[in-house]
DNA sequence: GTCTATAGAGTGATAGAC
DNA sequence: GTCTATCACTCTATAGAC
């Protein structure tokens, strides 16, 4: 909109700064959890005067946005990973990339639940982040949901955006669930979350019926 | 556990004081959101001094907590009027008691988001509010489930605490999103969800078909 | 563009008075 | 059991120096 609000050009020291910040609160975060980050902390691991790096993230918030930034590497592999096996044409659907959540990610699922929350008010910085994070994960799950559709194993009647909405939700609100009770068979409970939603049950259901009645 | 920690009696004055600070402390959350509340805030509008107040509430933590708990009792409405639609017979599930959601449900959305990111924590004053209330919801989930599948509108094959847990994910996912993004029709995506997760489709889908025999 | 000094507001822990 | 006084700490807005 703004081409004065959109930086033509970013200093080497500027991007050195940002990503040493961004690494020290991630590591914080992840030994301690988002609640126990403070400024001055993250200023000492970065090796950087806590109000000069008020500068360049004017608020703690604007911290912890670039933290999650960067724990979002490995979500997204995580994610993309279970695509590769949807590929392959794995009915299933078991997720074997999401057996591996159960390490330090609880951290960052409390960080984006936090994040979540005030994500609300468009002025701060976790809003468009999470916004376009969500867009882009809503539409590689569309693209799933069309391949399933394809492939005979997703209900066709089903719209593949709102179904994409929904397993996104589930896997949000499991995740969720998960942090109050780690006991929680995430992995279980995401596969058949995911099925259902795809209305996998219906079309196996006529599948198995067509090869019955092609037998008699 | 340990006797001395359940408190023998509550004396009158303190439950007094603790009610007008969980009232006041929802106020606030209410017009301007969890964030914006402040100790100083809640004590004066509670008629109290902040110290005072202190005593009964150790931390701001818990005030919020207190906050949640009394806004929960609308939520707990909401949901249990959806059950009544369902025992009526109502197999297209619409939960029109959710169409009233859109008014200022966003600030205890938030809060709530808020306080499940703090719930891992053990110590954390919203970790065995939560735990209970998520455990609750479940409980009168699993009933529905199975009132649903004797009357054969959803499928029996499913587990249903699996499926209460699934769909409870589901409701706390949607509302996120629908945080992020106002636009979202919560009511309809969350009767789709619920719908795919009690395996819904499948029966109907039974059903016609046996209707369809009976005819030729 | 990058950074510093300073000052004000919010939180919460402690010791001790009614 | 209820409450007060006080203090240390964290966050961030502002003005101005390199």
């Amino acid at each position: 909109m703004d081409s004065t609000t959109a930086p033509r050009k970013r200093y080497a020291k500027t991007l050195e700064r940002r990503s040493a910040v961004a690494r020290a609160a991630l590591d914080i975060v992840l030994e301690k959890g988002h609640r126990a980050l403070t400024t001055a902390e993250v200023a000492a691991r970065a090796s950087i005067s806590e109000t000069a790096m008020l500068y360049h993230f004017p608020t703690r918030d604007h911290i912890l946005v670039a933290a999650m930034e960067l724990a979002d590497e490995d979500y997204r592999a995580i994610l993309t990973a279970e695509f590769h096996v949807i590929d392959g044409g794995n009915a299933d659907w078991p997720p074997p990339a999401m057996a591996h959540l159960t390490l330090d990610d609880q951290a960052t699922t409390r960080l984006f639940l936090a994040l979540s929350a005030e994500a609300v008010n468009p002025e701060h910085p976790a809003h468009a982040y999470l916004k376009a994070h969500h867009e882009q994960v809503i539409l590689e799950f569309t693209e799933g949901v069309k391949r399933r559709q394809a492939k005979g194993i997703a209900d066709p009647k089903l719209d593949p955006d709102r179904v994409a909405r929904q397993m996104m939700a589930a896997w949000s609100g499991l995740r969720m669930q998960w942090l109050i009770d780690p006991s929680l068979d995430l992995t279980a409970a995401v596969s058949q979350s995911f099925l259902a939603l795809n209305g996998y049950p219906l079309m196996k259901f006529k599948q198995e019926m067509t090869e019955f009645m092609a037998q008699s």
